[in-house]
Order: C-alpha cells, then structure tokens, then sequence
DNA sequence: GCGACGGGTTACCGTCTGGTAGCCAGCGAC
DNA sequence: GTCGCTGGCTACCAGACGGTAACCCGTCGC
C-alpha cells in the first residue's frame, strides 16, 4: 500500500513491493498471482472501508444536516488516520483502466447517490441529484488532497466544520468558526 | 492528445502517438525530444487554456455571485468543448509525478485562489479560504467527470446553473430550475 | 552423521518500450 | 540519364519489468 500509494501503480515495480515486504518476489507470487490481481485487491479492500466508514457515519445520524456533518467527519477522519489509503484510492491514477476505475466509481457512486439523497428540494431529476452528488463528493475529494499536500496542520474536527458548513449553506454561508 | 487522454501516460506508447498522428517514431522525435516533453507541453498547453478561459471569463464579471456563475460557465464550456483535453489534464494519472503534478496543481491553485477571494465572511485565515476553494475547485472537477463518464445530455448552461447554485447556496438552496 | 523436505532466493526468460542509426526512395539539377 | 541530396522509414539496441524455473540452505527425523 505505502510504496503504491506514493508511486503509483505503474512507476512500482513487484520487486519494489518486494523489497519493502522485506521479503523477494516468488514469495509475493505465492500470495497474489498477478500485479493487477494484488493491486485491484488492495484498492477494494481500501474502497470497501471508505464506504463501511461513512454509511456508519451517515446512518447514526438524524437530520440531514446531522447526516452531512457525520459523514464529512467520517470521510476527513478516514483521511487522517489512513493517508496512504487514501492517496492509493484517489491519485492511484489507474482512472483510465476500466477494471480499477470500476471499483473507484463504485465508491464514489454509493456516496454521490448517498449525498443525493439528502437534498430535500423538490423538483430535481434523479440525474439531476446524482450530478450535484458528484459534485459533493469532488469538493470532499478536492479539500482532502490540498489538505493533505498543503501540510496544513488543521484537524479533521475543524474540516469538518468548514467543509460541511460550505456544502450546506454555499460560499455565502460559512461562518469562521463553530 | 486523444490517445494519451484515452490511455493515460504510462500505457500510452510513441508508437501509438506517432500512428495516431499519421507518422512514424523518428518524426515525433523530431519535434520532441523525449516522451516527458511532449506530454509536459501538452498538459501545460492544456493547462494554460482552462486558466485563462476562466480567467477572461471572471474578470468580466461584476458581483461574486456573477464571478462565481461566469467562471462555472467557462469551466463548463471548456470541458464540453474540449473533452480530450479535460481528461488529459485531469484523468491524466499523472499525480504521482513530480514534474507533471506540479502543472496541474499549478493551474488548480490559481482557480481556488480566485474562488477564496470571492469569499465575504470575515474571520476566515487565508489557508482556510485556500481549503474552500479547493473544495469549490474539486466539486467542479467531480461534477464535470461524471457529467462525462455518465453521458447525460444535459447541456453547460444547465449545469452551471446547478452546480454555481450549489456553490453559492449550498445543498439547501438548490432550486429546481433558473 | 546423513538424507529428505520445504521455503526462499538467485538467476533467468520473453516481451515491450523509449530512443537511435542507417538505409532507401523520390525529386531536382545538370 | 545520372548523380546527389533530403526526409522519412525500417530495423535495431539497451534496459526494465512481469513472471517463473531451478537451485540452495537450514531444519528435522532417524
């Protein structure tokens, strides 16, 4: 996961996923029968608990103001705690592979269709939703990668807030703090 | 440009550009001096285009509410006019990559820094607006890749409405339609 | 002490790709 | 008609990588 993460999956090479193993490569040969095989386990295992995360999240929540606030928290505290994970799922750049981006949009559209449920305003298309889901999920995505690369020392807590506030209310509504 | 956008950079061959294009390897090699180079120009090309689209579109604009509308819109525009180029730069899975992220980051941090200006609230530190416009900045990228991906027929104008709505008002102030 | 066994390692193969050298065709000059 | 030149193409090279085969060493039973 480490060494995919920050390479991406083309730059490594099994010997690098080897050496960092500590162990050569007939013994990664015996666990996984591919590169890809290896790779497209490890991105579902990591999509599996992004989205266990936040359907936790969202589901303990009332409101839906209470449901975005608990899944952003889930989502940035995902984030924190699994950074590697997090860089292998988002900028693993195998988004023009139809076999692994098919586990990341699958992801993206649980969330997307989740967050599409939470707008109350009548009159939308069920397509109309999904986009402004998208949307939602991007701008959780966007903040996650600056946050991350910008070495920011702010806490998943404070993200939160400001995040969830600015999805909630827009540009015009986010207060400077709590 | 269509093959790499298609295939990404590692998979993508000169063998294949130069077919593509109609020519033979030592052609392309005497345009470009390596691989590196030609995508590098490429993305900065690409890159130098949606800047100033959004650019010339903002400063055009009178009030926030207008910037944000008119900078949607050009972002829009730009990705349905120019959809090879919008998965190049974007899709490209070049994230990894010192040399090429530095590019892409390069022309996503001038955008957000454009959106933390338009920003009213006081109190905000200037790292939080950057985080907030990177949020704005992703919603944009993710809305307009699955507005691709899922070949919904919906036009730039519709989604500029939505989706600066959404920025602007947040989930609760989306309205059906203008 | 000796032999069998099992897990790991070295060493290797075929393939592919970025990049280049040398050839060849076609055209213009005389 | 022949020579020379220019520009593109075929053919090739070195290196790297995924994947595998064959070997080797330590351990355990006798």
């Amino acid at each position: 996961m480490r060494v995919f993460a920050k390479q991406g999956f083309y730059v490594t090479s099994m010997t690098d996923i080897a050496t960092a193993a500590g162990v050569t490569k007939p013994v990664l040969y015996q666990h996984f029968t591919s590169k890809r095989q290896l790779y497209g386990e490890l991105l579902g295992e990591v999509g599996s608990q992004i989205q266990e995360a936040i359907t936790k999240a969202v589901t303990s929540a009332g409101s839906p103001r209470e449901q975005v606030e608990r899944g952003f928290a889930a989502y940035f505290t995902f984030v924190d705690d699994h950074r590697d994970a997090f860089e292998l799922f988002y900028t693993s750049g195998s988004w023009r592979d139809e076999e692994f981006s098919a586990i990341t949009h699958q992801v993206e559209n649980t969330i997307a269709e989740q967050v599409a449920g939470l707008i109350e305003i009548e009159g939308l298309s069920a397509e109309q939703r999904r986009l402004l889901g998208h949307g939602i999920v991007g701008m959780i995505e966007g903040a996650s990668t600056h946050w991350l690369s910008s070495n920011a020392e702010a806490d998943p807590g404070e993200l939160t807030r400001q995040l969830a506030d600015l999805a909630w209310r827009g540009l015009r509504g986010v207060r400077p703090d709590g």
